[in-house]
DNA sequence: CTAGTTAGTTCTAAAATAGAACCCACTTAT
DNA sequence: ATAAGTGGGTTCTATTTTAGAACTAACTAG
């Protein structure tokens, strides 16, 4: 990240840091876990409501954020009476490694792992999978020590 | 994620689901910037407050939660007068695949790419990094296709 | 023409956040 | 001495966000 003077939540989708561009999406306490009720299948709007018990006011505003955003998409699935549901873009489906970053972090994090419940497990072995992050231009690792955050001027 | 009915914030942390577990830990605007400032190297809670714009009141809010969560640690690093600074515990370096995925996402979603100013490189090469997930075992990419969720009972 | 469905909106009360001032335990400069 | 920092907080009030429950709109089915 960079600094730039303190920031406000209002220019927060415009800071030069990536990570503050992307919470000024999916930065709260709801968001992820509609986008991740979107990865299980679920599309639509009282479905979500009941599944997460959030409130029918704020599960509006994240579906309007979301689509905003481009990471949903809000699409007719009949008329007469005219009905929506939500469905990811390909932008929403990029998210895919910060859920599957999350679960894992979570799992071993907190609380400990005996009480973890859900584990990520291969489709086709139905193996457990141990995700680890790696640079596709070189195969190697990434971590603290291997990258680090770079400011590129201009444009 | 698995179905258990609704939930409150307060039984958010010994959720079923990992997503939910993580998230109240870190799911609110403010958390996981205070987390990049301390990737950063940043620790004095002063130095924190200027450089994020968060409101004292918040950042002590957010810095014992880390703390309590085992994010970070607070040390005193001098006495007479006793100063304390915070430092990353091994489950908030952790975090780090979370921080690099975000970076990832936002880079390439929001906005378009040609304002991203700031970039992940590799710190041997200073050639810029691709993020993937890969599972350690297999050595497999790791997408919604490859991998889903599995409830695992009892414990 | 009554009841049901489903994606929302509109209320009021409770909780969280912003912004600014203050406090405490010192150290350093006058 | 006394005055002026320093730095990690706390304490206020005002504003914003969220919870919870009720209500709408636009229909369809009995």
């Amino acid at each position: 990240m960079v600094y730039g003077g303190p920031m406000k939540w209002n220019d927060l989708g415009t800071d030069p840091c990536p990570v503050a561009r992307a919470l000024s999406v999916i930065g709260d306490r709801w968001t992820m876990l509609v986008v991740r009720e979107c990865f299980f299948g679920i599309r639509r709007f009282d479905q979500m409501q009941e599944r997460l018990g959030i409130t029918r006011h704020v599960l509006a505003d994240r579906l309007r954020t979301l689509e905003d955003a481009g990471v949903l998409r809000r699409e007719a699935y009949q008329e007469r009476p005219v009905r929506y549901e939500y469905r990811l873009t390909e932008r929403g489906k990029a998210l895919h490694p910060v859920l599957v970053s999350l679960i894992t972090w979570a799992n071993d994090a907190v609380p400990p792992p005996e009480q973890s419940s859900v584990t990520l497990v291969s489709r086709s072995t139905g193996a457990p999978v141990n995700p680890v992050l790696i640079d596709a231009n070189t195969g190697t690792p990434i971590t603290p020590h291997t990258v680090t955050a770079q400011r590129n001027e201009g444009a």
